[in-house]
RNA sequence: GCCGGUGUAGCUCAGGGGUAGAGCGCAUCCUUGGUAAGGAUGAGGUCAUGAGUUCAAUUCCCAUCACCGGCUCCA
């Protein structure tokens, strides 16, 4: 007899050899239906592990703590989806015969399976064959069976299968540990665990397909990976579905086409974002709070040109990286001499710190600029403004004294926490990026002073609280990072912020400050942009509200709409003082009833609605409304403008 | 850059070998209104670009460009 501990604390005896199967049903008839997979967790494991999953047909012969999953658990849903994977697998090789497989895990919605359709190419014509063969199948209720294998089976197996892919998993696989899992016709190499029985897959939907290179490496041949999504009941495909479709309505290129805040012109190229004049406004307002916080931080504005000479960048290091995959230099046409276009502002900044000594009084010395740089992306990495080709970066570099480096990324954490907090961002992931320990080489600078710069890193996210994970080998080259990233609509992941350690540039740029010694040193240097690019920010910006800005950014804050054209005079005397007064206003001069524009302006997004008719004009007021709000009340037309004022300072003031 | 898809009016989209359509928007007129769609009339398109097949191409084929979903990349 074993020891089963349940999550509740409640301890049960089993035979030796149980299943989770048998255990849900002992419970209820009704649970092992809702039932998925098993958690076990061994007494010898950790307190931090949450347990291993396993198939709900697996003996468990050991005492052992169990958690029944089902689909509300994340990973019930793994299961669910791995499982899926399988069976879209099964369908496949029913439909195209001699189609070979690669990897088909489970994603965070659904799955996908890497496929070489032996030449054939697979189009979403071909979508809707292989959802009904996969519910076929699954109505056949086929059970997954797990097998264990020698590592010479396998091969042979795979072999006499004809897949190469299958083949070279197996090659480094160590024997003893290679299990297949079978449902139905077909079997897969797989570590598992699965569904008990197909049966529970009752909507499938195939989503996608795209080009995959076989495991990650471009050089190697590309598989057509074929994303799918299935779910226990038909109403939760629906839901999904419809959320989809909702997350498509955030899409910040849909709404920055709809708000007029930026488009883009085959003719001036792609990747080349235009900002219209109220994207324009959007951003400059951003870059106006910025800029005052970074005044009240001790930051100094500087002014560089978008173009460098080609020996900044042979110093820098730039030019040897990335000089060939990268926008090619610009030529004088008398003197051959050549100009790149900047990638990043800090070569020019660093000009800028060796164009006068330096005193160790002098440090922290923290240029900032809002630099606009040209990077070369490939043309299929192109992605509204997340991912552009001209971008402003909210640039800053700080020189400072190895032993201010901490205090310095502190000081910049507060700033990025204060524009987050501004802009109700709460919900973003920090992430450290460290060096891979393994592979040293590709990394400048000495063991020493990396260390330096992560313990400072590592220290200063601790004092701030800050909740963070730790990523190793995504540090730069060049130093380690501190990033802030923050999902889409569609929960892509995008960094925003970052701060970045350098010690490289500084030494290149043979930087120096004479110390209190008399002697000369060589500061750190620190990146920083909390707004990542002025771009990026305000694509993901628009998905996190909508477009529903709050009231400081707005690039309308007011829509005065006359009741009819009798008024329309009274209404441009308002616009004119809202202009005047800095409350950003437009008006609605149509031809059209008081609640067609209203309708159209609740449409639009524009937080206030002034409503004026006889008696606004008569008594000088404004009868307002919010939008999605309705009626708010009656106000002299001065006093609204001193209460958007208001509500404009305790949004921005606190912070 | 690679794989798959898309490109028709300002926007959303229908259509299809014989030189184009809807709704919304816009303009003009009627109406002059009180808190989420009043009515009528009208203007808008080299059907992404370039070659090809054809008596005839916006439609079919090819290439290019841009965009969309991924992969790889991201100083």
């Amino acid at each position: 007899m074993i020891n089963i501990t349940f999550p509740d604390g409640s301890v049960r005896q089993y035979e030796a050899g149980v299943t989770g199967y048998e255990i849900a049903m002992g419970i209820s008839p009704r649970l092992a239906e809702q039932v998925l997979a098993v958690q076990v967790k061994y007494p010898t494991e950790p307190e931090t592990s949450r347990g291993t999953t396993i198939d709900l047909t697996r003996p468990i012969t050991e005492d052992c703590a169990v958690r029944l999953l089902k689909w509300e658990d994340d990973e019930a849903k793994k299961v669910f989806w791995h499982s899926s994977s399988h069976l879209m697998a099964e369908a496949l090789e029913a439909l195209f015969p001699g189609v070979k497989f690669g990897i088909g895990p489970a994603i965070e919605n659904g799955f996908y399976y890497d496929v070489d359709m032996n030449g054939r190419t697979l189009t979403d014509a071909d979508f809707k064959a292989i959802e009904n063969k996969m519910l076929e199948l699954a109505r056949q209720k086929q059970d997954f069976q797990r097998i264990e294998v020698s590592k010479a089976d396998a091969m042979k197996y795979f072999t006499e299968k004809g897949d190469p892919y299958k083949q070279e998993l197996i090659s480094e696989l160590e024997d003893g540990t290679i299990t297949y899992y079978t449902n139905g016709q077909f079997t897969d190499l797989c570590r598992g665990p699965h569904l008990k029985n197909t049966e529970v897959i009752k909507a499938v939907k195939v989503l996608s397909l795209a080009g995959a290179y076989w495991r990650g490496d471009e050089k190697r041949q590309q598989l057509t990976r074929i994303y799918g999504i299935t779910f226990p009941k038909a109403s939760m495909l629906t839901e999904y579905l419809q959320v989809l479709e909702e997350a498509k309505k955030r899409d910040h290129r849909k709404i920055g086409k709809d708000m007029e805040l930026f488009t883009f012109s085959q003719r001036v190229g792609a990747g080349l974002p235009l900002w219209l004049p109220r994207g324009a406004a959007l951003r400059n307002t951003l870059q106006a709070f910025l800029s005052k916080k970074q005044a009240e931080y001790g930051y100094l504005p500087v002014v560089t040109p978008h173009i460098g000479g080609k020996e900044l960048y042979v110093t820098s290091g730039h030019y040897a990286k990335y000089g060939k995959d990268s926008f090619q230099p610009i030529h004088t046409p008398q003197e051959g001499e050549e100009y790149l276009l900047k990638p990043m502002n800090c070569p020019h900044h660093c000009e800028i710190y060796r164009s006068a000594p330096r005193s160790y009084r002098d440090l922290p010395l923290r240029f900032a600029e809002f630099g606009t740089v040209y990077r070369y992306e490939q043309s299929g990495e192109l992605h509204g403004l997340t991912r552009v080709r001209s971008f402003t970066q909210d640039d800053a570099h700080i020189f400072c004294r190895p032993d201010q480096v901490k205090d310095e990324f502190i000081r910049v954490m507060e700033i990025i926490q204060i524009i987050f907090g501004a802009l109700k961002f709460d919900n973003f992931e920090a992430q450290i990026s460290l060096r891979d320990p393994n592979d040293k080489e590709k990394y400048i600078g000495s063991d020493e002073v990396w260390e330096q710069a992560e313990r400072a890193i590592i220290e200063a996210c601790e004092e701030k609280g800050l909740k963070t994970t730790t990523e190793l080998g995504e540090a730069a080259f060049y130093g380690p990072k501190l990033d802030f990233m923050v999902k889409d609509a569609l929960g892509r992941r995008w960094q925003l912020g970052t701060i970045q350690v350098d010690y490289n540039l500084p030494e290149r740029f043979q930087l120096e400050y004479v110390g209190e010694d008399n002697q000369k040193h060589r500061p750190v240097m620190i990146h920083r942009a909390p707004f990542g690019s002025m771009e990026r920010f305000v694509a993901v910006l628009i998905e996190h509200t909508a477009g529903h800005f709050p009231l400081w950014l707005c690039p309308d804050q007011v829509a005065i709409l006359p009741v009819s054209e009798k008024y329309n005079e009274y209404a441009k005397k308002l616009l004119r003082y809202y202009d005047e007064n800095g409350v950003p206003a437009v008006i609605d001069e149509r031809n059209e009833k008081i609640g067609r524009k209203i309708r159209d302006n609740e449409l639009k997004r524009i937080p206030y609605m002034l409503i004026v008719g006889e008696k606004e004009q008569t008594d000088g007021t404004v009868s307002f409304r919010r939008q999605g709000g309705g009626e708010q009340g009656v106000l002299k037309f001065e006093d609204f403008a001193n209460k958007i004022h208001e509500e404009v300072r305790n949004m921005t003031e606190k912070y």
